[in-house]
DNA sequence: CATGAATGAGCTTTCATTCAT
DNA sequence: CATGAATGAAAGCTCATTCAT
């Protein structure tokens, strides 16, 4: 991997083949970093996963970090999807039920391909993606539950966003990849801890 | 990186300048995957950096993984050195206030370098080290942890232990990872999560 | 080298380009070996002779030991072919005759690239090819000449075959190695020693 | 291996502990030759199996090549020893009787150790040592074998010779190689080849 | 003399990337 | 545009050899 590189595709292809030759290579990509982590991630076996020939992949992407921010990106706005929802209907609950709808969209988030969201993430700082550049949307959410947050009275809104986001990832990942399956089992169990942050009575009280 | 490979060192040795030797590449590597992440650890690097030739080090070492090996076996005797005190002292205390110490415990040891520390957690599975062959006090920590919250009749002690490092780990590395230095806020801000999680009042109550 | 490794090319090209440059690197590797002995084979110095890089040769070859592999079976095939036709002709003759004609194609056979030859057959057991999976022909006029042999009344004759076998290729590479470059000559010396093996009165007689 | 090395050892010890070393290397490496070929000889693996250190080591061979040389000069007085008193006692006989005495000594030669023997063969000429230099004794045995063949008016005695050592050497070492063990039954076959070759009547006649 | 830690050239192999077809 | 043969820097690792102790 050279140093400086673009991160931004080559071309955003628009017409039928492309387009599909586009996603395959990303699907491609995707499934081996899920299954096979980052290390055997390798331009040609991208290529040959997604049925196109190395010389078609680099018309799109002008290296491998591309593919990545790409998947970066495409993750990010799946996180988007997943919580903007869901923030919004919370705007006009008090903090106990706003806290909880927030916390089930993050979890049900969290949950799909762990594996690769923690890839992701990794490789998140490693590119050192520029937010605004790569995903428009991106910090949109982030923003919101900040404001949220704020709204509530809860101090330092954006330390406190930070903390819960961690705190949740965390232990979601750590369920999943210790073999749970029950969502809701790990939400009955992170949502305590979480009101406890906030400062909120426990539930049964 | 082969699949079946050695993971102990090739020589254990007692003189002054091989223990050097030694020290020096361990550092070196532990330097290069705090800084630069696995991808950017090659033997090559390390013997450069420890100030030794490519030989020297596999004298010592037999293969790249045994040097990761044995990181994340000084990373757990670390563990283990941090915690074990703690934990001890724990014992003799309410569930309070030995949940205090045993998270502040937790926070200093996950204070030390850590990206080194999830860089490594991510080789722990990889490398699916042996637990008592790489390092006899390893889990035992851990099992510790486990019967103190069990004899404070917290339910399902295994997911409990989990959930918390889990929690506590993620909402620390993030801390950090965001440039916070002071621990003593971070531990203000985990305290009452982790008391939620236990189904405690909160402090001021 | 690695104990368990393929034994078959990685592609099988058919267009131009690439067949020549497979046919470029066996040569290469073969004038090495003829040359300067096994020892001196170098992947880095086959794909040099050869003129293409050492990428190149990996895309045919998945490891040196195929280059070897792909040798012995050519080696075998060739032997094949210098062979079979006078195995088949030395069916309708008497002993004595049939004797003579196996004998000039056996020794035209070794006369070609003799020492390449020594070196191909101690490589044939270290790689242990699979008889049948390297080339199907190999065996099939060994087995011929077994069952000549054994048309004409000789006893043991796989033991014979063998004993045969070694004792042509024994002198011949001798002779050869010793700057002998007429093979009418080393042939009219060893056909004696044949006839003697095989109980029949010298020529002249 | 360096291109242009000394042949000859470094010092010729004639102390006990030197000498004992001395053999200790060498017969490690021949035991390492023998076993396991020589791709598998390493300078560092003959000291370790010889019970001495690689310094030693270069103190008595100045490098590997010279380990080596010394093991063919050995070979060839063995083959001096095996051979001498056969030769000496041939010259009495008739043609017949002194073929069978030079025969059986010559399969007894091969016998002993054949692999490492090959595999000493094959060095000879890699190692292009100087006859006289290597060994004074070496060709003497070759010399009157020559002289012997003369007197019974052998034509070409120098050609008959290494026609005969071939076609042995040959046949003997491949039907070792078969897994046979009697030599008795080796040199009943050989021995009509080789008075086949000479140009004398069938024994039975 | 013996030791063995240290050296580094050189080997096998991988993989991101280019470019002629 | 698509292809895939070709490239070569760079990685992991070995082993003959030296030299301070």
């Amino acid at each position: 991997m050279a140093r400086i590189v673009a991160l931004t595709p080559r071309k955003t292809p628009r017409q039928g083949r492309s387009r599909a030759s586009v996603e395959a290579m990303l699907t491609a990509a995707a499934q081996i970093l899920e299954v096979r982590g980052i290390a055997a991630l390798t331009t040609n076996g991208v290529a040959e996963r997604a049925g196109v020939s190395i010389g078609t992949l680099y018309q799109y992407f002008p290296n491998k970090e591309t593919i990545l921010a790409e998947l970066v990106r495409r993750q990010k706005m799946q996180f988007f999807e997943d919580m903007f929802g869901a923030v919004q209907a919370a705007k006009a609950m008090d903090l106990r039920r706003a806290t909880e709808t927030v916390l089930q969209a993050s979890i049900q988030h969290h949950a799909r391909a762990p594996e690769l969201s923690r890839e992701l993430e990794k490789l998140e700082d490693m590119l050192d993606v520029d937010e605004e550049d790569i995903c428009a949307g991106g910090g949109l959410v982030d923003r919101q539950i900040v404001e949220l947050l704020e709204s509530f009275g809860i101090a330092q809104p954006e330390t406190a966003a930070r903390d819960l986001s961690a705190l949740c990832r965390g232990m979601v990942h750590a369920a999943l990849a210790d073999g749970e399956c029950d969502l809701a089992a790990i939400e009955a169990r992170l949502r305590p801890a979480v009101f406890g942050y906030l400062g909120l009575a426990p539930e049964g009280a």
